[in-house]
DNA sequence: TGTACATCAGTGAACGCGCGTTCACTGATGTAC
DNA sequence: TGTACATCAGTGAACGCGCGTTCACTGATGTAC
């Protein structure tokens, strides 16, 4: 579906196809990897030149047009790599769940796992870009996507029956949106001082922790008998 | 405080000062102001040049200097009048602080009145910049006094005292982090679709409810007893 | 009160630079017969 | 299997442009006597 809206651009002849040689798919992804290198200096997707992406890729700047419209096209493209990435990373952290006690804390470990494995992805989902830009409305899809599935899946645990499905999915957005800002923090923490971004995983794991408490407490016909503060 | 972290960084007579004449003020005003107005439309203060700045000031490119060093000099003047009017507005909200019960809701319009009297700020405030950048390092350095305050204020009420302190303040951060995420929502959806914006102003308060029940709930000393899922 | 002078905000021209984009090109890869 | 040809990825030079920054300047504002 991701897929499906990036093919609606695809209206004209102009945006370059999918580089049928090898070499062609090379260069393709080495374009792609040089942007998210040159993300990671904690810098924003928009502030990337198109000669600062070619220069790192080792390739001419006339090259760049063999592979993609202009910017925004590479842009969405890594867009909908990181969402593939992080859908799948949601489901294989449901097909790991054991029924144990403590699921959050256990869900949360393998999160981290795949933060420190895919750093750059984290980094431009959090990225917060205006709704006018064709990226920004990208990843916004993208997190809704997620958000839809990992309500899916607690629905499927049985452990919020009471929750309207309009409750559920708010709670969700609430927990991916707090592990989104987690995600970057901790990413940036971690080189500089290890010692505190363990802390900030822990104050994470207590911030879903209390979160989900909450939902297991909140009855959907009442919302007027908020306790305090 | 914010002030004397700017004032850290004057260490060389370099930075201009204050501008002792009123026509000074006046255009250091301009240039504060035109740099917000052109955050306005979903841009991020990186992707601002300094002669788009002075041209929607009404004012030559080489007037800058005379008020600034560079463009870093005038986000981190911005990011410190912000803070300024983020702290000011919780101190306000504090003092209309009714005992009335849904003090939550009453809260989150306080808090929704002051993003639309003044969007840029709350633009400004929610977006991610790099630990490494000296604005991201001051925006950072503004959330962290305003969840200090948001702490105390809380911990006053006397209806968290089973809450530790860092516990406590971990829920403060969970709400702001959530306050400027919807904030930055809000805000892009206000002109294009009011009845969406309305929605999503009840989701935000929906969450905050849930996190205070969640903390409400919350016992330090067994965080083990997650309960589910 | 009036004059001389210093301070300061804003001007306009100029500079060198990296940018996005174009173009005709070259050499390699794959295909048809 | 060998040759002729088409397709395609990458080249290198060139363009015009907006950028940040500098400079000597001008005119206005405020101060000293």
């Amino acid at each position: 579906m991701a897929r499906l809206r990036r093919r609606d651009r695809d209206d004209g002849a102009d945006t370059p196809s999918e580089a049928p040689t090898e070499k062609g798919q090379r260069t393709r992804r080495a374009l792609a990897d040089a942007a998210l290198s040159l993300l990671s200096d904690g810098r924003g997707f928009e502030a990337l030149s198109l000669r600062e992406v070619t220069r790192r890729a080792g390739v001419v700047p006339a090259a760049f047009y063999r592979h993609f419209k202009d910017m925004e096209d590479l842009g969405l493209t890594i867009v909908d790599d990181c969402g593939r990435l992080l859908r799948e990373m949601l489901r294989e952290v449901r097909q790991a769940r054991l029924p144990t006690d403590d699921t959050v804390r256990q869900s949360v470990m393998v999160f981290w796992m795949y933060v420190r494995a895919n750093p750059q992805y984290f980094r431009i989902a959090a990225n917060r870009y205006g709704r006018n830009s064709a990226m920004g409305r990208a990843i916004r899809g993208e997190v809704d996507l997620f958000v839809d599935e990992m309500a899916k899946d607690v629905r499927a645990q049985g452990t919020v029956d009471h929750l309207s499905e309009a409750t559920l999915r708010n709670v969700c957005s609430l927990v991916v949106h707090t592990m989104l800002n987690a995600a970057v923090d901790i990413l940036e923490a971690t080189e500089a001082d290890p010692a505190a971004a363990r802390r900030l995983v822990e104050d994470f794991v207590q911030q879903v922790q209390i979160i989900f408490i909450g939902a297991n407490a909140w009855r959907d016909a009442m919302p007027e008998e908020t306790p305090a503060p």
